[in-house]
RNA sequence: GGCGCUAUCGAAUAAGGGUUUAGUUCGCGGCCCUCUCAAGGCUGAAAUCCGGGUUCGAAUCCCGGUAGCGCUACCA
C-alpha cells in the first residue's frame, strides 16, 4: 500500500508570516490534500533571542484566514494542541515544547563518531574570521581546519570529559565526510550534487541557548513526524547535502523525505527579493494580515486592504505555478484538485501588484449581490441601516463593475446614501454657464412629469427631450450628474436616477440649482 | 571570494527537439460603444541573455561566459 503522505509547514515566529511563506504553506496544503494526506504545522521557535511575542498567533490567524487549516500542528481544526493524545500523536508541535527530546539524538551522533564537541569561543572564531578576512579569505570550520582547533577531536578525552561535564561552554559540530560527493534529488530541480569539501562543520546543539539548530531539530522532528515530503523555500536547498549527511548517519535513509525547493517571490521592480520596504514603498502589502511590531511600526495586510482570502490564495498559487490550462481562476478546492509540484516553476517569480488586484476584482465580480449587500451592511453599520436590502444591493450592483475592492464601496456609493454637501468647483465651472442655467428647470420640470421611473423610461424619456431641444447632451446630462452625485462622474445618469426614485432626484436637482444660481 | 540555484514580451507564464509567423493573462497604446467614469468588444506594440556545440532541425539537449538570486552565524 501506499505510504500516507504527511507534509509540514514549519515557520520561526520571529515576526509576521510574509506572503512568500503563506505560499509555501499553500503549497504545502496543496500537496497534502490531493494526496489525502495530512498538512502538520510546527512552529520551530529554537532561536531564543529572535522569538517574537504574537508571532505565533499570527501565523495561525493567516492561514486560518486563507482557510488553510492543518490536519496536525499547534492549531489542528481550528484549536491549538498542546500535549500529545491518540488524535495527535506528535504532539507537542511547538520546538521549544520538545527540546528534551533532541539532545540524545545529538550524543547519538557524537557516539558513532558523526560529529563533535567543539569548544572555541565565539571570540576566538571571530578572531579567525577576521585574521582570514585579512588575506581576502574565508574561515571555514571544516575537514581542513578542525584538527588545529579546540574540540573532541583534538583534545585529550579527560580534558573533553571535564569540559562536556561542566554543561556549558561547548557546541555540538556535525562531521562532515571529506571528499565525498553527495548526491540529491529535488522534485522541482531534479539531481544535484555536490563535493563535501565545500560544506562546513555546522553546529548541531547551540551553547547559547541549549538547543538544537534548526539543522538538527528539523531532521529529528521530519524524521519523528514521519514526513514524506518537504516542501520548503530556495534559501534551504544551501543546506540539503547537510541534511541528506545526516539522515545518512542516524541510519534513516529509508524513510528519508522528498525534498522539494520552492523559488523565491521577488520583488515588483528592481532586483531582490520581496520585503517589507518594497510594499511600502510601492504601496501594496507584503503580508497576509495587518501587524504592528513592538515598536508601534504598522505594517498593512491584504485582509485590511480589502482582498478577499479566495484572491489572495488564487493570486499566491500562481506566482510559481500554473495548470498548464488557461483557466486562472481557482477556488481552494479546485486547487487542491490540479495541484502538482512538476508544474511550479523553478525560477524567482517576481510579484505583480496589479495582476493581485485584478484577481480581487474577479471574486469581486463573482459575489452574489446577497453577500454584497451583507459584507456592506457589515462594515457600514448604522449608516446605512434605513435603506433595504433591495435598494443597497441596486447600488452595489451598480458600483461593482467600477471597484477592485468591497472597502472601495463607502466611499463610491456614498451619494446614494446622502445627497452631496459641495459640488466639484471644476466641474461647476465647466458645466454651469451659456444656456444649462435656463435648461436645467426644464429638464427638472420634465422629470416632475413622469409617471413610470424606471431606468429605461427615465434615460429614453430624457435623452428624448434634450434631443428635441437640441441641447447639447454631454452638459446637460454631466449637470444632472453633477447635482445627483456632486461630481462629473460616475455612472449613467439614468441609472442613478432609477436608483435614487423621482423624489430626491427632484430635492437633489433643486438644491443644485438654488444654490449655483 | 567560495558553493549552489535560475535565465522566454514591462510582469506572471505556455510551448517537454519539428504542429511556432513563439500562445495566454495582467499592464500599456489605438479604435468601437458612450452623458462622464468604469465595464465590454475589436485591435496594436512587445520576449527566447550572449557565444559555441550536438542534430537534417534547438526556446527546448550539452559546454562556456554573463547576469540575477540564495547560502556562506552557536538565525531560521
Amino acid at each position: 500500500m501506499e505510504k500516507r503522505r504527511r507534509v509540514r509547514f514549519a515557520p520561526s515566529p520571529t515576526g509576521p508570516l510574509h506572503m512568500g511563506g503563506v505560499r509555501t504553506a499553500l503549497y504545502n496544503y496543496l500537496y497534502a490534500k490531493q494526496a489525502g494526506g495530512d498538512f502538520i504545522l510546527r512552529i520551530e521557535d529554537t532561536d531564543s533571542q529572535r522569538f517574537v511575542p504574537g508571532a505565533e498567533e499570527y501565523i495561525i490567524e493567516s492561514l486560518r484566514w486563507c482557510g488553510i487549516f492543518p490536519d496536525e500542528g499547534v492549531d489542528a481544526d481550528g484549536h491549538v494542541v498542546e500535549v500529545a493524545s491518540a488524535q495527535h500523536p506528535h504532539a507537542p508541535y511547538r520546538q521549544s515544547q520538545r527540546r528534551g527530546i533532541y539532545r540524545k539524538y545529538a550524543e547519538e551522533l557524537i557516539e558513532k563518531g558523526y560529529a563533535y564537541y567543539a569548544f572555541d569561543t565565539a571570540e576566538e572564531l571571530a578572531a579567525l574570521r577576521t585574521a582570514a578576512e585579512a588575506e581576502k579569505k574565508t574561515f571555514t570550520y571544516n575537514w581542513e581546519t578542525r584538527g588545529s582547533l579546540c574540540n573532541s577531536l583534538t583534545l585529550p578525552a579527560d580534558e573533553v570529559a571535564r569540559r562536556v561535564a561542566s554543561e556549558t561552554g561547548w557546541t555540538i559540530r556535525f562531521k562532515i565526510p571529506e571528499n565525498r560527493v553527495v548526491a540529491m534529488d529535488d522534485l522541482i530541480r531534479g539531481h544535484i550534487e555536490v563535493n563535501s569539501n565545500t560544506l562546513d562543520d555546522k553546529v548541531l546543539w547551540k551553547r547559547a541557548d541549549e538547543l538544537p539548530t534548526y539543522h538538527l531539530a528539523n531532521i529529528v522532528d521530519d524524521h519523528l513526524m514521519e514526513i514524506t515530503e518537504v516542501i520548503r523555500g530556495e534559501e534551504w536547498l544551501p543546506s540539503l547535502p547537510l541534511h541528506y549527511l545526516l539522515y545518512e548517519a542516524f541510519g534513516w535513509q529509508d524513510s528519508q523525505p522528498r525534498f522539494a525547493h520552492l523559488s523565491l517571490l521577488l520583488k515588483p521592480d528592481g532586483k531582490g527579493k520581496l520585503s517589507k520596504r518594497d510594499g511600502d514603498r510601492l504601496g501594496f502589502p507584503v503580508f497576509p494580515l495587518r501587524w504592528v511590531n513592538a515598536e508601534g511600526e504598522v505594517s498593512r495586510g491584504y485582509r485590511e486592504d480589502g482582498y478577499y482570502p479566495e484572491a489572495f490564495v488564487n493570486m499566491l498559487a500562481f506566482l510559481g505555478w500554473n495548470p498548464g490550462t488557461e483557466q486562472e481562476i481557482f477556488s481552494l478546492e479546485e486547487l487542491v484538485k490540479v495541484f502538482s509540484l512538476e508544474r511550479v516553476v523553478k525560477s524567482g517569480a517576481r510579484f505583480n501588484p496589479d495582476k493581485a488586484k485584478w484577481f480581487n476584482q474577479e471574486y469581486l465580480r463573482m459575489r452574489s449581490t446577497a453577500q454584497l449587500v451583507a459584507d456592506f451592511r457589515a462594515s457600514e453599520g448604522d449608516r446605512i441601516a434605513s435603506f433595504s436590502d433591495e435598494y443597497i444591493g441596486h447600488v452595489l450592483e451598480l458600483m461593482r463593475e467600477r471597484v477592485h475592492f468591497p472597502t472601495e464601496f463607502r466611499e463610491a456609493t456614498a451619494f446614494f446614501f446622502e445627497a452631496p454637501a459641495s459640488y466639484d468647483p471644476a466641474a461647476v465651472a465647466k458645466f454651469w454657464k451659456d444656456d444649462i442655467p435656463t435648461i436645467l428647470p426644464q429638464v427638472r420640470a420634465f422629470i416632475a412629469s413622469l409617471d413610470s421611473f424606471t431606468k429605461e423610461h427615465v434615460g429614453e424619456s430624457v435623452e428624448g427631450l434634450i434631443r428635441e431641444n437640441a441641447w447639447p447632451m454631454g452638459k446637460v446630462m454631466n449637470t444632472l450628474r453633477l447635482f445627483l452625485v456632486g461630481k462629473s462622474v460616475g455612472p449613467g445618469v439614468a441609472d442613478i436616477m432609477a436608483i435614487l426614485g423621482k423624489e430626491e432626484v427632484l430635492r437633489r436637482v433643486d438644491e443644485g440649482i438654488g444654490s449655483l444660481k
